[in-house]
DNA sequence: CCGCTTACTGAATGGTTATTCAATAAAAGT
DNA sequence: ACTTTTATTGAATAACCATTCAGTAAGCGG
């Protein structure tokens, strides 16, 4: 029996202009085919995506995968080390763009990974699936792993520096894992409550959780005091 | 009900034990399959868990799974159920146990996710792998959002409990949401750092925050005070 | 227009896997 | 004893899916 000759309508809609060219650059093909791996990991999960699924979603041919990325175990990492590399243009952006003292570099730092930008249901959706299997695949593992590090080490960085500078008796490390885990734990939510959660509370929490644990450097609603600067290292505010 | 003390769930092994009996009542078999299952999807992860894994870890025939679950999927939806069980028992059963006061409360319940009994390399994987799944499928989605919802009720009654008694400035509602999302955050990076991040690591990182949002309940390194109970919500301490 | 390269197609292949079910065997009931 | 019920097996089945590859066609330099 034949199957569809039929068009079938936009899947996971993503694609560009009308007459589609047949024809692309490799570039932008392995682009648009990641795209569409993610789209479906977020709509169907990690179990469900097949490449078939992924081609569909391209408008593209049943073998283009394998073309262009010889197997789906290597469409997968490479699609995760293009999350990876997107997430880390992130943040180091808003770093990069932010006030030079203390405060405004952890504001920066710790509100990267709730941006507009890299923070929507696909996005969360898709990471999660994927970070699902790391345990069982020391490639995947070992991407994220590094990933986390880089982050973490400026994030410690900096609060070291926040201790420094006021006085705080906690320990930089431990203070570390807590916000980053806290990051990590609103993005399950975000992803979970599937809707009723929003980025901007999410925000709100992380932001609170600046005013209580560093005290000197933020209001109680987390706006950073930029004044506090190299001066004082004093006891008093 | 009891948990599976007597049922041997080794992974799929080697040497047989004595001659186990062939014929098990309906309720037995089927916590070893559930069983046989967690270990599959901590080892393997949930895309290569099949059903032929599942029967060989229960060192059963193929036929097996179909015969007591109907489905795989439903075999995974009633095994996510378990899991979810035994984790509400658990906290339900630290709560009980713990003394009377508003800090005390707090700590059990905090603590309880970190709990030997539940929080194995096992379990946190095989939870994740269900988790990154729950997204596209809303049987998962309901199950695991009613499994927080409890929890994070409970949560927030302390919060807001200890919030009257100390005189805190901040809310409760985003307070449970702060400490829920790092606990979570932390499992998950239990999981992913394979062996390098411990519990009692994952222990004084939640500690430390509860001494510092709650310094009035909890000395900096996390220790209940007990004292505060009706009486001070007095400034100083 | 001609060859040549490169991008792409989709039917065919082969391996994997969930599910079924007729056959078997252990209990339980009589 | 023997009948019935219930648990279990494993071979057969059918669906699905990644991968292959011979063929098609678009772009391009000439």
């Amino acid at each position: 029996m034949e199957r569809g000759a039929i068009l079938q309508h936009d899947e996971e809609g993503k694609t560009d202009a009308p007459p589609a060219r047949r024809r692309e650059s490799r570039e932008k093909r392995r682009e648009q085919l990641i795209n569409a791996t993610i789209d479906s990991l977020a709509k169907r999960g990690y179990a469900a995506t097949t490449l078939a699924n992924v081609s569909d979603g391209a408008k593209l041919s049943r073998g283009i995968v394998n073309f262009h990325f010889d197997s789906k175990e290597n469409l997968l990492l490479e699609t995760l080390q293009y999350m990876s590399d997107e997430y880390q243009e992130n943040w180091k952006a808003r770093y990069a763009e932010s006030a030079p003292d203390t405060a405004s570099r952890l504001a920066a730092l710790v509100t990267a990974d709730l941006d507009r930008r890299i923070c929507t249901p696909r996005t969360i959706s898709a990471w999660f699936a994927l970070m699902a299997e790391a345990k069982s695949r020391p490639a995947y593992q070992k991407l994220v792993w590094e990933r986390d590090a880089k982050y973490r080490g400026r994030l410690t960085e900096y609060c070291r520096k926040a201790k420094e500078e006021a006085g705080y008796a906690f320990d930089p490390e431990i203070v570390t894992a807590a916000i980053y885990a806290m990051q990590e734990g609103l993005w399950l939510r975000l992803m979970l409550s599937g809707g009723d959660y929003k980025r901007t509370t999410a925000l709100k929490v992380v932001k609170e959780m600046l005013g209580t644990v560093l005290p000197k450097h933020f209001t109680p609603e987390g706006t950073p005091l930029s004044h506090a600067s190299k001066r004082n290292t004093g006891r008093k505010q």
